[in-house]
RNA sequence: GCCCGGAUAGCUCAGUUGGUAGAGCAGGGGAUUGAAAAUCCCCGUGUCGGUGGUUCGAUUCCGCCUCCGGGCA
């Protein structure tokens, strides 16, 4: 957490961040709050990535899109896979880009990951390896998963320490590294130190106006952010907002768009596009696994599952303001109180 | 009208050979380093339908009542 390779005199230049539990509101503030401040938007959501997933994601619609572009969604095929680190590099090119132009990116998402993954930086590790996790998952069906969590245990103690012997996915991304490196993934962590994007923001120093009001401190992610957590104040209220999302997908053809997606023959329902919320429980009614009512209830209490998990990170999360009202004027007003806001040439 | 089942946690149900009860789901809290809308951990007091009786003691046994299934008329 050191504040070395930073320049002093050269403020760093503003970027927002919009976060938020699913079905709060996000994506209309966002894009009411293009058209009052020159920001363009990145998305910060695993699923909207997806091509073809757009009812079931909550994928802002064409006019919308036309009318305040997202960087980041529709950007890989649903077979394939993307990563939290994948998400940090194309984020902050996306961010550079933007910035480059004298325009605030603004990130607007839900996956809590990675907004971390970006702000905090993460450990130089080698990607997932298929072929690999796929010889440890044979190993695991031999000598059953407690065996080889014994083995991190002697290999690495402190990530086991750390990962509980039931939860298969980290105990395999554990032993992949350490089988990949030959270095104990713990090590890994412990070793992470702010990396290297300052090439990525060259050329933009001329931001000088704004305060360090709500700045995140850590020194990985170049830019002074201000973050925004949108949430309704109420549990309950976010419930019923996610029932009648749910509700309104399906009136948009959702089940259509799923047997889309299932017509191609080559998804299944271990991808991670597929055990996407509402995706994983659609499936499973249209193979006949439940009847309609299940997988209505059953979509829906993922949703409010996910929002949990959500708010968890929200909950802890340093230098947010919260927001429980869609009223982006309450964004800009902060904005301004701030000295940011002001100075932009509206060039829209 | 009669007969047989049920009635226990928000829901579906298990259980107590009589000593006031526990699973799954839902819900709540937490973790989170290349799958993260993923994955995992922790959290279960509820007039055991009502009311009389037997009993030291009844949610458990017996009677009656109410409601819900199913069957016979």
């Amino acid at each position: 957490m050191s504040d070395t390779e930073r320049q002093p005199g050269h403020a760093l230049p503003p970027a927002i961040f919009l976060m938020g539990p699913t079905a709060s509101g996000k994506t209309d503030m966002a894009i009411a709050l293009c058209d009052m401040l020159p920001c363009d938007i990145i998305s910060v959501d695993s699923a909207m990535i997806y091509r073809g997933m757009d009812i079931g994601t909550a994928k802002p619609d064409a006019e919308e899109l036309a009318r305040a572009p997202h960087r980041l969604i529709d950007i890989c095929d649903p077979a394939e896979s993307y990563s939290a680190a994948d998400f940090r590099r194309d984020a902050l090119a996306e961010m550079a880009d933007i910035t480059r132009r004298g325009r605030i990116p603004l990130l607007v998402g839900g996956t809590m990951m990675y907004f971390k993954a970006l702000l905090h930086g993460m450990s130089d590790l080698p990607s997932a390896n298929p072929e690999l996790r796929a010889r440890i998952e044979q190993e695991a069906a031999e000598h059953g998963w407690e065996y080889l969590h014994r083995e991190l245990t002697s290999l690495d103690p402190v990530a086991a320490g750390l990962i509980h012997p039931n939860n298969r996915q980290r105990l395999m991304r554990a032993l992949e590294v350490i089988r990949l490196t030959g270095r104990p993934i713990s090590e890994i962590w412990q070793a992470q130190s702010g990396t290297s994007e300052q090439e990525v923001v060259s050329g933009i120093e001329d931001y000088t106006y704004f305060t360090r009001w709500q700045a995140d401190e850590t020194p990985s992610l170049p830019y002074t952010v201000f973050q925004f957590a949108l949430a309704p104040a109420e549990r309950s209220e976010l419930h019923q907002r996610i029932g009648l999302r749910f509700q309104a997908m399906l009136k948009a053809g959702f089940l259509d768009e799923v047997r889309a997606l299932m017509k191609r023959g080559d998804l299944s329902p271990d991808m991670p596009s597929m055990r996407c919320v509402g995706y994983r429980q659609a499936w499973d009614y249209l193979t006949g696994s439940c009847d309609y009512q299940t997988f209505v209830d059953k979509g829906v209490a993922a949703t409010r599952q996910l929002a949990k998990r959500q708010l968890t990170w929200l909950r802890k999360w340093p230098n947010v303001h919260w927001l429980n009202a869609g009223d982006p004027q309450v964004v800009v007003n902060a904005l301004k109180k701030s000295g940011l806001g002001t100075t932009f040439k509206s060039e829209k």
